[in-house]
DNA sequence: TCACAGCTACTACTTTAGTGGTAGTTTTAC
DNA sequence: GTAAAACTACCACTAAAGTAGTAGCTGTGA
């Protein structure tokens, strides 16, 4: 099934898609709504999800798919390479995340895979997802003005740690991890174990 | 800078690598320490480091060029596409992270962006970085157990919001609040919302 | 209609967490 | 060799978090 709200763009992938034996295309829907349902009654195996539309937009519609117990694969199809749609889309679930710059080979081939169970991914989004895993290099200046003893503290806090478990861990007394945490939480401007917690798994310190 | 404890490969990457014009091996090291070393002493633009060594292995030595203040760019050359080692080498800062069966021209081409600051990522890695952002199945049946207020009062709680100010954007009272947060610990199974939160955004929950 | 799940709210209590202050010892830096 | 920073530890206190039990209200499904 093709969703985008450009009919010209349907037909062209549809008349691609046409010239293999093993494919074809059941349905087609130009906004989110429609997709819905159209996809409730056709049931396809697979669904080319434009991200850019009127309404819902991809993700969103993605996200009703799930709701409604739609279990087609879902492929984004789509011009952006910006890294928080890639990202949105891949959290959201997507099978496939491709761009509609794809050389048509490609784009059959991609097709096929995602099928058969296979993620997709067009090959320019390598540095984009890479990217999003390396840690920022200024939150790095953060750790920075923690000791020693503030950083290790800190990673064991983001692991779940309580106080009393991280003074057995470390054998000093609960009262002398307390002081650190206190003064960790100072310095890094937080209120709690648990926002410190987050911070740090949000910014993949350590 | 070559670093291998394979003397025969880092033959074979500097020859390769003295053809380019712009190009040249100043040092090589068969081994972490010894790479700490020599990087201090030579001051190379980029390190070719390998992931597998005996001693200090590749994302420890990273770590310890950091530490020395070790300025070169540092790319992972392996021949390891497991998740967990391309996850944790991007995690630890790398610059690249190439495959050993990489094509001689793309290694050369690679090497060059790398130097020019670009992030290089061998093609068949981008498969396993995506699936890293995807939320696991499984784990989408625990939230299942729990009820719509529950998982609500839970997405609260992976943001660090503590009970009162949950109580006050649901205005319901506090100790309502803490009743939903005793009865989804229970159920998930979780000593303290830290844990639960933890659990939230590793698994990418919501 | 009746049982049950879900949401609400309270009391009373224990356990952790966090704050502020004091203070001794050890390391590090100049 | 001395001062500063780091680490240790305690006390006393307040504030959150978590536990246990009771209970009323609402909607849903048998």
């Amino acid at each position: 099934m093709l969703v985008d709200d450009h009919p010209l763009l349907r037909k062209g992938v549809a008349q691609l898609i046409e010239l293999e034996d093993n494919l074809q295309v059941i349905a087609e829907a130009s906004n989110g709504e429609e997709a819905i349902q159209k996809a409730l009654q056709s049931q396809p195996d697979l669904i080319m999800l434009d991200l850019n539309m009127k309404g819902l937009n991809g993700v969103e519609t993605l996200k009703s798919f799930k709701q409604a117990d739609i279990g087609s694969k879902v492929i984004m199809f789509t011009v952006s390479d910006a890294e928080a749609d890639v990202l949105q889309a891949l959290r959201a679930g997507v099978d496939g995340y491709i761009l509609k710059d794809s050389e048509p080979e490609e784009l059959i081939e991609h097709i096929n895979k995602a099928v058969q169970g296979e993620l997709v991914i067009s090959a320019p989004l390598t540095q984009i997802l890479a990217k999003a895993f390396r840690p920022k290099v200024e939150k790095e200046s953060i750790l920075d003005t923690l000791t020693n003893r503030e950083q290790q503290i800190l990673r064991y806090i983001s692991q779940g740690d309580s106080n009393k478990i991280i003074a057995r861990k470390l054998d000093i007394a609960e009262s002398t991890v307390k002081v650190h945490v206190k003064n960790l939480l100072k310095k890094i401007n937080m209120r709690s174990r648990i926002e410190a917690a987050l911070f740090v798994v949000e910014n993949k310190l350590f």
